[in-house]
DNA sequence: TGTACATCAGTGAACGCGCGTTCACTGATGTAC
DNA sequence: TGTACATCAGTGAACGCGCGTTCACTGATGTAC
């Protein structure tokens, strides 16, 4: 019983929690597109009216979901070993990437198909929470210690994004065109990555 | 005056080509998801019920649009010279593709954003018509003369399926998270072309 | 050329639906003495 | 411990909205004689 989080605030953080995990599963059930707020609240066992004691409005559940989305790709990303050797390194950045995307199709398309980027050019900084910037310095340690070696005015943003691109493709062929699609996708995601980073040394 | 298309025959397509006409372009402006019958209808000066006339539900109607956008990318992928260097031709075969999707941002998501592929495996065959089809015959191509050099076990299939998935990656980040950001993108998407042929040679 | 009739493109009103949000409310929980 | 009161989580009903589709209809166009 020590005193900082009351009941009652245990209560509401409970609360709001299941909310968003029916959200959730609601979204990885009919796609973001279908989504609604009361179907969330019937499975919640609410009246619609109920949520918005916990959310000022839809959007603003969404927003939270894409919020938590972003947040475990981030880890799922900073869980890969950064001492590897820098070609390893990137290969297994993108295999965790594809995993993710793999375990999490919808959570996948919520984060990269609706959303836009905040960021609006090349000049604005990364933001340090955007699993992009992960990429992007691995990139750029790979570019200094010259194990990618690139063309004279090749950038790390245009090699990180090139290699977003790749992975996002694949991504999101997966999740949509392909998604009954029967293959060996495992194997040919790998052949992906080493080809691309073949072409970059 | 030639008889075979009588004048109500004539009228009739051209009444559907306008309706189709204007849900592209509501599909360019809104999106796929925000597409409605009535606002279609509302733009060719038709009452909703009207356009039953003309198609047999809303479904029909994105059908319809669908396979248009599917055979003028097949067009302009055939435009390409096919009887160019074979890595030379794959790169153009890329540009051209790219340039397609960012001429046509909303046509190419209505495409492979919602339509799931009818082929569902590799043993079933590719449909001549398919945009695929023509990146694959490239890669064939590449393969079989030994431009592309790859490693042992790899198949046509994988390759182009790759390269598919670096330009859908590209395509779609364009259209999607990156579609306010402002960068040389022309320049980064050679690039990439680039590197992902190097990386089979 | 004129008339009677059939065909058919297009309409207006209505259907039932599910949606997001508001608002006055209630009943339970927590607080003060 | 009991009582009076304030707070607050949650409700039910209603709002107005736009949607896809149906259906009986009308008025114009085309056809037959």
């Amino acid at each position: 019983m020590s005193a900082k989080p009351s009941t009652s605030a245990r209560r509401h953080l409970r609360t709001k929690q299941a909310i968003l995990d029916a959200a959730l599963a609601l979204v990885i059930e009919k796609g973001p597109d279908q989504f609604s707020l009361r179907e969330v609240a019937r499975r919640v066992d609410y009246s619609p009216a109920g949520l918005y004691e916990y959310f000022r409005d839809k959007e603003a559940i969404i927003a939270a979901l894409c919020q938590i989305g972003f947040k475990r790709l981030a880890v799922t990303l900073n869980t890969v070993a950064s001492d590897l050797p820098q070609r390893e390194y990137l290969a297994k950045l993108g295999l965790a990437y594809l995993g993710f995307a793999q375990k999490n199709p919808e959570y996948y398309r919520l984060i990269f198909n609706f959303i836009p980027s905040k960021r609006q050019s090349l000049q604005e900084p990364v933001e340090d929470a955007d699993p992009y910037n992960i990429l992007l310095k691995a990139m750029a340690k790979g570019l200094e210690s010259g194990v990618i070696k690139a063309s004279a005015q090749d950038q790390a943003e245009t090699l990180s994004y090139n290699f977003w691109a790749l992975l996002h493709g694949i991504a999101m062929l997966r999740s949509t065109v392909l998604k009954d699609f029967d293959a060996d996708f495992a194997t040919a995601d790998r052949r992906a990555i080493e080809i691309f980073l073949k072409g970059l040394s």
